[in-house]
DNA sequence: ACCATGAGTAACCTAAATGTTACTCATTGA
DNA sequence: TCAATGAGTAACATTTAGGTTACTCATGGT
Protein backbone atom coordinates (compact mmCIF):
# COMPACT_ATOMS: atom_id res chain seq x y z
CA UNK A 1 0.00 0.00 0.00
CA UNK A 2 1.74 3.06 -1.09
CA UNK A 3 -0.05 6.39 0.01
CA UNK A 4 0.26 9.78 -2.08
CA UNK A 5 0.99 12.62 -0.11
CA UNK A 6 -0.50 14.84 -2.89
CA UNK A 7 -3.89 13.15 -2.88
CA UNK A 8 -3.81 12.89 1.20
CA UNK A 9 -3.01 16.74 1.56
CA UNK A 10 -5.78 17.56 -0.84
CA UNK A 11 -8.22 15.69 0.46
CA UNK A 12 -7.67 17.14 3.45
CA UNK A 13 -7.94 20.84 2.16
CA UNK A 14 -11.35 21.51 2.84
CA UNK A 15 -13.01 21.51 5.96
CA UNK A 16 -16.06 19.42 5.09
CA UNK A 17 -13.64 16.58 4.19
CA UNK A 18 -12.04 16.81 7.84
CA UNK A 19 -15.29 16.84 9.41
CA UNK A 20 -16.29 13.53 7.64
CA UNK A 21 -13.27 12.02 8.31
CA UNK A 22 -14.19 13.57 12.20
CA UNK A 23 -17.43 11.93 11.76
CA UNK A 24 -16.20 8.35 11.01
CA UNK A 25 -14.37 8.21 13.78
CA UNK A 26 -16.94 8.75 15.73
CA UNK A 27 -19.24 6.20 14.26
CA UNK A 28 -17.44 3.75 11.85
CA UNK A 29 -19.90 2.18 9.12
CA UNK A 30 -22.00 4.99 8.09
CA UNK A 31 -23.60 5.29 5.45
CA UNK A 32 -23.73 8.02 2.61
CA UNK A 33 -27.30 8.84 3.55
CA UNK A 34 -25.98 9.18 7.51
CA UNK A 35 -23.27 10.98 6.62
CA UNK A 36 -24.96 13.40 3.84
CA UNK A 37 -27.77 14.64 6.88
CA UNK A 38 -24.20 16.04 8.71
CA UNK A 39 -23.72 18.77 5.51
CA UNK A 40 -25.15 21.86 4.45
CA UNK A 41 -24.60 20.46 0.60
CA UNK A 42 -26.37 18.05 -1.98
CA UNK A 43 -25.79 14.61 -0.92
CA UNK A 44 -23.74 14.17 -4.66
CA UNK A 45 -21.41 16.84 -3.65
CA UNK A 46 -20.99 14.27 -0.08
CA UNK A 47 -20.58 11.46 -3.11
CA UNK A 48 -17.97 14.03 -4.91
CA UNK A 49 -15.98 14.72 -1.62
CA UNK A 50 -15.72 10.87 -0.79
CA UNK A 51 -14.26 10.30 -4.10
CA UNK A 52 -11.80 12.45 -3.19
CA UNK A 53 -11.15 10.91 0.29
CA UNK A 54 -10.78 7.07 -0.85
CA UNK A 55 -8.52 8.27 -3.75
CA UNK A 56 -6.39 8.96 -0.83
CA UNK A 57 -7.01 5.96 0.81
CA UNK A 58 -8.59 7.80 4.33
CA UNK A 59 -11.61 6.43 3.58
CA UNK A 60 -12.91 2.70 3.09
CA UNK A 61 -16.44 1.40 2.14
CA UNK A 62 -18.06 -1.88 2.34
CA UNK A 63 -21.28 -2.67 0.57
CA UNK A 64 -23.93 -3.60 3.08
CA UNK A 65 -27.00 -4.38 0.58
CA UNK A 66 -27.80 -0.98 -0.99
CA UNK A 67 -26.01 0.88 1.54
CA UNK A 68 -22.37 1.73 1.75
CA UNK A 69 -20.35 1.39 5.04
CA UNK A 70 -17.95 4.12 5.44
CA UNK A 71 -14.98 3.40 7.54
CA UNK A 72 -11.84 6.01 8.24
CA UNK A 73 -8.56 4.78 7.66
CA UNK A 74 -6.29 6.36 9.80
CA UNK A 75 -2.93 4.75 8.32
CA UNK A 76 -2.76 7.83 5.51
CA UNK A 77 -2.63 10.32 8.22
CA UNK A 78 -0.28 8.28 9.97
CA UNK A 79 1.92 8.23 7.78
CA UNK A 80 1.78 12.32 7.90
CA UNK A 81 2.63 12.32 11.55
CA UNK A 82 5.50 9.56 10.93
CA UNK A 83 7.25 12.18 8.85
CA UNK A 84 6.37 15.26 11.03
CA UNK A 85 8.16 13.73 14.05
CA UNK A 86 11.53 12.54 11.89
CA UNK A 87 11.18 16.08 10.37
CA UNK A 88 10.52 18.03 12.90
CA UNK A 89 10.74 16.79 15.93
CA UNK A 90 14.46 18.88 16.37
CA UNK A 91 12.99 21.92 16.00
CA UNK A 92 10.15 21.26 18.41
CA UNK A 93 12.33 20.75 21.07
CA UNK A 94 13.34 23.70 20.63
CA UNK A 95 11.55 27.27 21.13
CA UNK A 96 9.88 29.03 18.58
CA UNK A 97 12.88 31.72 17.93
CA UNK A 98 15.00 28.54 16.92
CA UNK A 99 13.44 28.46 13.38
CA UNK A 100 15.44 31.83 13.20
CA UNK A 101 18.94 30.27 13.76
CA UNK A 102 20.98 32.75 12.01
CA UNK A 103 18.94 35.64 13.97
CA UNK A 104 20.56 38.15 15.79
CA UNK A 105 19.44 40.96 18.09
CA UNK A 106 15.44 40.39 17.26
CA UNK A 107 13.78 43.17 19.20
CA UNK A 108 11.03 42.96 21.55
CA UNK A 109 7.66 44.59 19.65
CA UNK A 110 8.80 43.55 16.10
CA UNK A 111 5.75 41.36 14.13
CA UNK A 112 8.01 38.62 13.25
CA UNK A 113 5.26 36.23 12.78
CA UNK A 114 3.73 38.24 10.60
CA UNK A 115 5.06 38.65 6.38
CA UNK A 116 7.87 41.14 5.99
CA UNK A 117 6.14 44.86 5.10
CA UNK A 118 8.01 46.44 1.92
CA UNK A 119 9.62 49.23 1.55
CA UNK A 120 6.32 50.85 0.46
CA UNK A 121 4.79 50.74 3.44
CA UNK A 122 1.83 48.37 2.33
CA UNK A 123 0.49 46.14 5.28
CA UNK A 124 -2.10 45.04 3.59
CA UNK A 125 -1.32 41.46 1.97
CA UNK A 126 -1.14 38.22 3.29
CA UNK A 127 -4.20 38.53 5.40
CA UNK A 128 -4.52 37.62 8.59
CA UNK A 129 -6.41 34.72 9.27
CA UNK A 130 -7.33 34.37 13.02
CA UNK A 131 -9.92 31.88 13.06
CA UNK A 132 -9.49 28.55 14.26
CA UNK A 133 -11.16 25.71 12.16
CA UNK A 134 -11.59 21.91 12.14
CA UNK B 1 -1.82 33.33 17.98
CA UNK B 2 -4.67 31.83 16.62
CA UNK B 3 -4.61 29.27 13.95
CA UNK B 4 -6.79 28.56 10.84
CA UNK B 5 -6.84 24.94 10.13
CA UNK B 6 -8.75 25.72 6.77
CA UNK B 7 -5.82 28.04 6.20
CA UNK B 8 -2.79 25.79 7.22
CA UNK B 9 -4.53 22.45 5.21
CA UNK B 10 -5.11 24.57 2.34
CA UNK B 11 -1.28 25.81 2.26
CA UNK B 12 -0.03 22.03 2.97
CA UNK B 13 -2.48 20.56 -0.19
CA UNK B 14 0.22 22.08 -2.74
CA UNK B 15 3.16 20.02 -3.49
CA UNK B 16 5.12 23.16 -4.02
CA UNK B 17 4.44 24.39 -1.26
CA UNK B 18 5.20 21.33 0.95
CA UNK B 19 8.60 21.55 -1.06
CA UNK B 20 9.24 25.40 0.09
CA UNK B 21 8.10 24.52 3.62
CA UNK B 22 11.38 21.27 3.06
CA UNK B 23 13.41 23.74 1.64
CA UNK B 24 13.02 26.41 4.23
CA UNK B 25 13.86 23.34 7.00
CA UNK B 26 16.97 22.64 5.10
CA UNK B 27 18.09 26.65 4.77
CA UNK B 28 16.74 29.19 7.11
CA UNK B 29 16.77 32.53 5.78
CA UNK B 30 16.65 31.64 1.72
CA UNK B 31 15.64 34.67 -0.57
CA UNK B 32 12.73 35.10 -2.23
CA UNK B 33 15.09 34.35 -5.83
CA UNK B 34 17.28 31.55 -3.99
CA UNK B 35 13.91 29.48 -3.36
CA UNK B 36 12.32 30.61 -6.80
CA UNK B 37 15.58 28.75 -8.30
CA UNK B 38 14.34 25.02 -7.22
CA UNK B 39 11.15 25.51 -9.14
CA UNK B 40 10.04 24.90 -12.79
CA UNK B 41 7.04 27.91 -11.86
CA UNK B 42 7.53 31.63 -12.66
CA UNK B 43 8.71 33.65 -9.18
CA UNK B 44 5.64 35.65 -9.29
CA UNK B 45 4.15 32.05 -8.65
CA UNK B 46 6.42 31.07 -6.15
CA UNK B 47 5.87 34.47 -4.29
CA UNK B 48 1.99 33.62 -4.54
CA UNK B 49 2.89 30.61 -2.86
CA UNK B 50 4.62 32.49 0.16
CA UNK B 51 1.36 34.46 0.47
CA UNK B 52 -0.31 31.04 1.12
CA UNK B 53 1.82 29.71 3.41
CA UNK B 54 2.25 32.99 4.75
CA UNK B 55 -1.40 33.63 5.66
CA UNK B 56 -1.37 29.84 7.35
CA UNK B 57 1.87 30.95 9.64
CA UNK B 58 3.80 28.46 8.19
CA UNK B 59 6.96 30.44 6.58
CA UNK B 60 7.74 34.32 8.28
CA UNK B 61 10.25 36.75 6.88
CA UNK B 62 12.22 40.03 7.53
CA UNK B 63 13.78 42.06 5.14
CA UNK B 64 17.56 42.49 4.72
CA UNK B 65 18.26 45.28 2.35
CA UNK B 66 16.20 44.35 -1.06
CA UNK B 67 16.03 41.05 0.07
CA UNK B 68 13.59 39.23 2.05
CA UNK B 69 14.55 36.15 4.16
CA UNK B 70 12.35 33.59 4.93
CA UNK B 71 11.90 31.00 7.76
CA UNK B 72 9.89 28.09 8.38
CA UNK B 73 7.51 28.29 11.52
CA UNK B 74 6.90 24.75 12.78
CA UNK B 75 3.81 25.81 15.09
CA UNK B 76 0.92 25.44 12.80
CA UNK B 77 2.46 21.96 11.75
CA UNK B 78 2.61 21.20 14.88
CA UNK B 79 -0.80 22.36 16.02
CA UNK B 80 -2.06 19.65 13.98
CA UNK B 81 0.55 16.84 15.01
CA UNK B 82 -1.03 17.66 18.89
CA UNK B 83 -4.46 16.92 17.84
CA UNK B 84 -3.61 14.02 15.56
CA UNK B 85 -2.03 12.83 18.73
CA UNK B 86 -5.34 13.21 20.71
CA UNK B 87 -7.53 12.18 17.77
CA UNK B 88 -6.00 9.17 16.53
CA UNK B 89 -3.12 7.56 18.60
CA UNK B 90 -5.97 5.20 20.28
CA UNK B 91 -6.78 4.33 16.89
CA UNK B 92 -3.00 4.19 15.88
CA UNK B 93 -2.58 1.66 19.22
CA UNK B 94 -4.88 -0.97 17.54
CA UNK B 95 -4.64 -2.56 14.19
CA UNK B 96 -5.44 -1.48 11.09
CA UNK B 97 -8.83 -3.69 11.16
CA UNK B 98 -9.72 -1.90 14.27
CA UNK B 99 -10.71 0.40 11.46
CA UNK B 100 -13.84 -1.47 11.18
CA UNK B 101 -15.08 -2.49 14.37
CA UNK B 102 -18.24 -4.26 13.42
CA UNK B 103 -17.04 -6.20 10.49
CA UNK B 104 -16.99 -9.91 10.66
CA UNK B 105 -15.77 -12.13 8.63
CA UNK B 106 -13.25 -10.33 6.49
CA UNK B 107 -11.86 -12.64 3.61
CA UNK B 108 -8.16 -12.64 2.71
CA UNK B 109 -8.01 -11.33 -1.01
CA UNK B 110 -10.58 -8.59 -0.29
CA UNK B 111 -9.96 -5.26 -1.73
CA UNK B 112 -10.89 -3.82 1.42
CA UNK B 113 -8.79 -0.81 0.84
CA UNK B 114 -10.37 0.43 -2.09
CA UNK B 115 -13.72 1.90 -2.13
CA UNK B 116 -16.26 -0.92 -2.74
CA UNK B 117 -17.77 -1.72 -5.53
CA UNK B 118 -21.04 -0.68 -6.51
CA UNK B 119 -23.92 -3.57 -7.75
CA UNK B 120 -22.63 -3.00 -11.81
CA UNK B 121 -19.20 -3.92 -11.77
CA UNK B 122 -18.09 -0.79 -12.78
CA UNK B 123 -14.64 -0.81 -11.19
CA UNK B 124 -13.34 2.39 -12.73
CA UNK B 125 -13.77 5.11 -9.60
CA UNK B 126 -11.78 6.99 -7.65
CA UNK B 127 -8.74 6.49 -8.81
CA UNK B 128 -5.95 4.16 -7.23
CA UNK B 129 -2.95 6.91 -6.91
CA UNK B 130 -0.48 4.39 -5.90
CA UNK B 131 2.54 6.90 -6.36
CA UNK B 132 4.08 8.77 -3.29
CA UNK B 133 4.60 12.13 -3.16
CA UNK B 134 6.09 15.20 -1.01
C1' DA C 1 -45.33 -7.04 -7.61
C1' DC C 2 -44.56 -2.55 -6.64
C1' DC C 3 -43.24 1.54 -4.23
C1' DA C 4 -39.71 3.64 -1.44
C1' DT C 5 -35.08 4.29 -0.58
C1' DG C 6 -29.92 4.47 -0.99
C1' DA C 7 -26.45 5.32 -4.08
C1' DG C 8 -24.01 6.75 -8.33
C1' DT C 9 -23.31 9.38 -12.69
C1' DA C 10 -23.92 13.10 -16.28
C1' DA C 11 -24.26 17.65 -17.38
C1' DC C 12 -24.04 22.18 -16.11
C1' DC C 13 -22.52 26.45 -13.64
C1' DT C 14 -19.68 29.40 -10.54
C1' DA C 15 -15.70 30.28 -7.84
C1' DA C 16 -11.10 29.49 -6.65
C1' DA C 17 -6.49 28.13 -7.71
C1' DT C 18 -2.55 28.03 -10.62
C1' DG C 19 0.33 30.20 -13.66
C1' DT C 20 2.33 33.88 -16.93
C1' DT C 21 3.92 38.47 -18.73
C1' DA C 22 4.74 43.26 -18.07
C1' DC C 23 5.67 46.90 -15.23
C1' DT C 24 7.23 49.44 -11.01
C1' DC C 25 10.09 50.48 -6.98
C1' DA C 26 13.84 49.98 -3.49
C1' DT C 27 18.43 48.45 -2.63
C1' DT C 28 23.10 47.11 -3.90
C1' DG C 29 27.44 47.32 -6.24
C1' DA C 30 30.66 49.32 -9.39
C1' DT D 1 25.63 58.38 -10.44
C1' DC D 2 23.84 54.66 -12.72
C1' DA D 3 23.06 49.96 -14.03
C1' DA D 4 21.91 45.60 -12.07
C1' DT D 5 19.25 43.03 -9.00
C1' DG D 6 15.55 41.47 -5.73
C1' DA D 7 10.92 41.86 -4.83
C1' DG D 8 5.99 43.02 -5.38
C1' DT D 9 1.64 44.01 -7.97
C1' DA D 10 -1.78 44.19 -11.89
C1' DA D 11 -3.97 42.07 -15.48
C1' DC D 12 -4.95 38.19 -17.99
C1' DA D 13 -5.76 33.18 -19.15
C1' DT D 14 -6.38 28.33 -18.09
C1' DT D 15 -7.34 24.66 -15.06
C1' DT D 16 -9.30 22.72 -11.07
C1' DA D 17 -12.52 22.53 -7.31
C1' DG D 18 -16.98 23.06 -5.37
C1' DG D 19 -21.71 22.73 -5.94
C1' DT D 20 -26.52 21.72 -8.04
C1' DT D 21 -30.33 19.32 -10.59
C1' DA D 22 -32.00 15.47 -13.10
C1' DC D 23 -31.86 10.86 -14.12
C1' DT D 24 -30.84 5.81 -13.57
C1' DC D 25 -30.28 1.44 -11.15
C1' DA D 26 -30.11 -1.93 -7.28
C1' DT D 27 -31.98 -3.25 -2.93
C1' DG D 28 -35.39 -3.33 0.83
C1' DG D 29 -39.97 -3.36 2.73
C1' DT D 30 -44.84 -4.07 2.36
Amino acid sequence: MVHDFDAIFAALAHGDRRRMLELLVQAPGLSVKALSSHFACSRVMVLKHLRVLAAAELVISERAGRERRLYFNPMPVRLIYDRWTDQYSASWAAGPDEVKKTRVGSQSGDREQKPARDGRGSDGRADDSSSSAS
